[in-house]
RNA sequence: GGCGAGAUAGCUCAGUUGGCUAGAGCAUGCGGUUCAUACCCGCAGUGUCGAGGGUUCAAAUCCCCCUCUCGCUACCA
């Protein structure tokens, strides 16, 4: 039964750390989606991988103290190691380092430049030294550098672009006449009205500052930038060759029935990556799916928190099928699903524990109780038998139906409702009332067997979502998965059959007090560990790494600037005498601040981070003789300054002791 | 600021083109049962379907407006 081929891909994990439970998340889901398709009979590739290029991975492995080769040989061996962890199927794990992909992605820069879609870019006039940034004719201010003002310049620093604008039109009528193109759909219209509609820029695909990239073969100063470079993974990790010469394996696989990605990279995967292909002449995708993540409940996941799950954890916590189910089912469609220790146990007590090991182990023990674990159908049926049959002989269509629209946790939901179809029919039929009845005993070989029968259809079933699980059960039941075409006849398993005489117990039921302490102990242990890590100077193996890395940020170095050049600026410490809320906007506080004797007002973007009550009395550090600008229609005369960590957060820079408001800042 | 999504039982959510007493799961209470992992089965609920107005024989569902939440985006001197 074969029903063609399906190409599902990840998206590939950037090494520059061990991925979160949240991370690891989509692994599960389309290792779920590749099982289930294969079992559906389509001859299925499943690829995943990693993204290793790029300025962050230099710099950490810098920090490392070792070559980023050897530091993203280590972080893609982690992610390997976690996937196979998972239990994922996949079939390529493809490494944007590997010799062939790089190979190819030179080739595809150099076609692209050839045939005029890659070009050398200078904006002549429209670059600002300061800021080292681009701008276009359009982005400026007053004919200056939105960023700082000041005047822009012609263009010293070269890079390459795609000209993307050439292919928008084209793209928008493929996403017009193919509505199933970006799922969920209501992602479609953030792409249209965002990017498209309002005209494409062209994307620097290149970049100077950094050497940890594959190098443009023609211009080595250059580096291929990081979406041409991991975006192209999906083609050349099945054999795609841009001179014409792709294996069969592409001609087979390509296009892709379903990249399976993070809502937050769907802009790339659905505006770039298909023009990209545009331009090599090559099929798009058929399906881009941006699913929602998972997130904690209680406040957010970080490092210095020490309160990141990952995916081995929990594993060591629920083990991996329990793993698989909770955030597989946990998962809606469009939303963000929550993850908590209590919504874990909950899951596995209630749903694994209780509706499916329980049931489980009672048909097992009562099959041995009464029949020395022989099980026979002796046909002895009744009317109860029918509701039964239909719902277990009917689950396969639902689940199916669900699997087909990628309604992972859905087509879950449908399985449970087999198996608590099977738990009411043990209340039905009674089985321990038949057994006092010697003159029943047929009939009560034949409810057991019924069970045993729907209980071997629900775990083939449950065998995409959770193997090892209805590996254990099919085996328990001495019996073997079904296919797919098997699961809507009843009546397959051989009458005569044996159960196991010893049940093993499929999951314990967990207290969620314990499994809270357990971890916030363990929680409490990493936070100590990072502290101490922080605290006594630089350990040095590979559990340190993370820590270091996370209490350190680099940034992008700007080039050295003359004594004359920093005298320019003026900053004086600052009184903040009041503060509002600029109601225009949702991020803009406006400040009085005291410099001296003269009042400033100065607008900033930091209303996440701080309430306007909160900011009244603060000594801050600002920049005075900046140019005013108007935003959000109230006039700025300065900027207060912060510092950014990773994350984007920011705090407010502030005077170590105390100072009056107009002290030099030198 | 622009575009979009949403507000339904204690919790998480379903509710197709407007149509029978508004549903499911979990949690709660009560009853039943004992094969089983103190499990399973049944019953019971409570809801001004965010506020207000309108269209209609009929509105959770369509229209208007208001409040709040969220996403993407711009801005964040």
């Amino acid at each position: 039964m074969n029903k063609g081929k399906y190409y599902i891909t990840t998206a590939i994990a950037y090494t520059s750390g061990k991925p979160h439970i949240g991370n690891s998340y989509e692994i599960v889901l389309a290792d779920s989606i590749a099982r289930f398709k294969r079992k559906e009979g389509y001859d299925v590739f499943f690829q995943t991988g990693t993204d290793e290029h790029g300025q962050k991975i230099e710099l950490k492995a810098q920090e490392a103290g070792v070559t980023p080769k050897e530091f993203v040989d280590d972080v893609a061996g982690t992610i390997k190691g976690l996937w196979d962890l998972m239990d994922t199927s996949y079939d390529k794990f493809i490494r944007t380092t590997d010799t062939a992909h790089e190979k190819q992605v030179q080739k595809i820069f150099k076609r692209l430049y050839d045939q005029g879609d890659i070009y050398k870019g200078s904006y002549e006039g429209l670059y600002c030294t300061p800021c080292e940034s681009f701008w276009t004719e359009s982005q400026l201010v007053d004919g200056k550098c939105p960023d700082c003002g000041r005047e822009v310049k012609p263009a010293k620093e070269e890079a390459y672009f795609f000209r993307m604008s050439k292919y928008a039109d084209k793209l928008i009528e493929h996403i017009n006449t193919h509505p199933e193109f970006i799922q969920p759909v209501s992602r479609k219209n953030e792409m249209m009205n965002n990017f498209l509609l309002p005209g494409l820029q062209d994307l620097c695909v290149s970049r100077t500052s950094f050497k940890w990239g594959i190098p443009v073969d023609f211009d080595d100063k250059h580096v291929v930038y990081v979406w041409l470079d991991a975006l192209t993974n999906y083609i050349t990790g099945i054999g795609y060759d841009c001179d014409g010469n792709s294996t069969e394996q592409y001609k087979k696989y390509w296009p892709a029935d379903l990249h399976l990605i993070g809502k937050d990279i769907i802009r790339f995967h659905t505006i770039y990556w298909p023009i990209f292909l545009m331009a090599l002449g090559e099929p798009l995708p058929k399906q881009v799916f941006g699913h929602p993540w998972l997130l904690q409940g209680d406040g957010k996941m970080s490092k210095s928190k020490g309160n990141v799950i990952y995916a081995d954890d929990l594993v060591d916590f629920f083990g991996v099928d329990a793993v698989r189910y909770f955030v597989l089912h946990e998962m809606p469609f469009e939303n963000d699903g929550v993850i908590s220790w209590e919504l874990m146990v909950e899951r596995l007590n209630s749903d694994l524990a209780n509706t499916l090991g329980n049931l489980v182990n009672r048909t097992i023990s009562m099959s041995n109780k009464y029949f020395g674990g022989v099980v026979c159908d002796k046909g002895v049926t009744s009317e109860v038998d029918d509701d039964l049959k239909a719902v277990v002989t009917g689950a396969f269509d639902k689940v199916s139906a669900k699997m087909e629209n990628l309604r992972v946790a859905d087509a879950i939901t449908e399985i449970f409702t087999l198996f608590k179809r099977c738990n009411k029919y043990i209340d039905e039929t009674e089985p321990w009332v038949l057994a006092k009845d010697e003159a029943k005993k047929d009939r009560l070989s034949t409810v057991l067997y019924n069970l045993v029968e729907g209980i071997v259809i629900g775990a083939s079933l449950l065998e995409p979502f959770m193997p090892k699980t209805a590996e254990k059960i099919a085996s328990q039941l001495g019996a073997s998965l079904r296919s797919f075409d098997e699961l809507t006849e009843f009546g397959k398993y051989a009458s005569g059959g044996k159960v196991t005489d010893k049940p093993e117990i499929l999951f314990a039921r967990l207290d969620v007090k314990e499994v809270v302490e357990k971890a916030e102990a363990m929680f409490a242990q990493r936070k100590a560990e990072a502290a101490a890590g922080e605290a006594g100077a630089g350990g040095e193996d590979e559990t340190e790494n993370e820590k270091t890395t996370e209490t350190v940020i680099d940034i992008e170095t700007k080039p050295e600037i003359e004594y004359g050049d920093f005298d320019k600026l003026q900053f004086q410490v600052g009184e903040i005498i009041a503060c509002e809320e600029v109601k225009k906007s949702k991020k803009l506080l406006c400040s009085k601040v005291k410099i001296g004797s003269q009042v400033k007002q100065i607008v900033s973007g930091i209303r996440k981070y701080y309430s306007a009550e909160e900011m009244v009395g603060k000594k801050v550090m600002v920049l005075v003789n900046l140019k005013p600008a108007t935003l959000a229609g109230v006039v700025s005369e300065g900027m207060l300054l912060c510092a950014e960590d990773a994350e984007g957060n920011l705090a407010l820079v502030t005077p170590e002791k105390d100072m009056p408001a107009g002290a030099e800042i030198c």
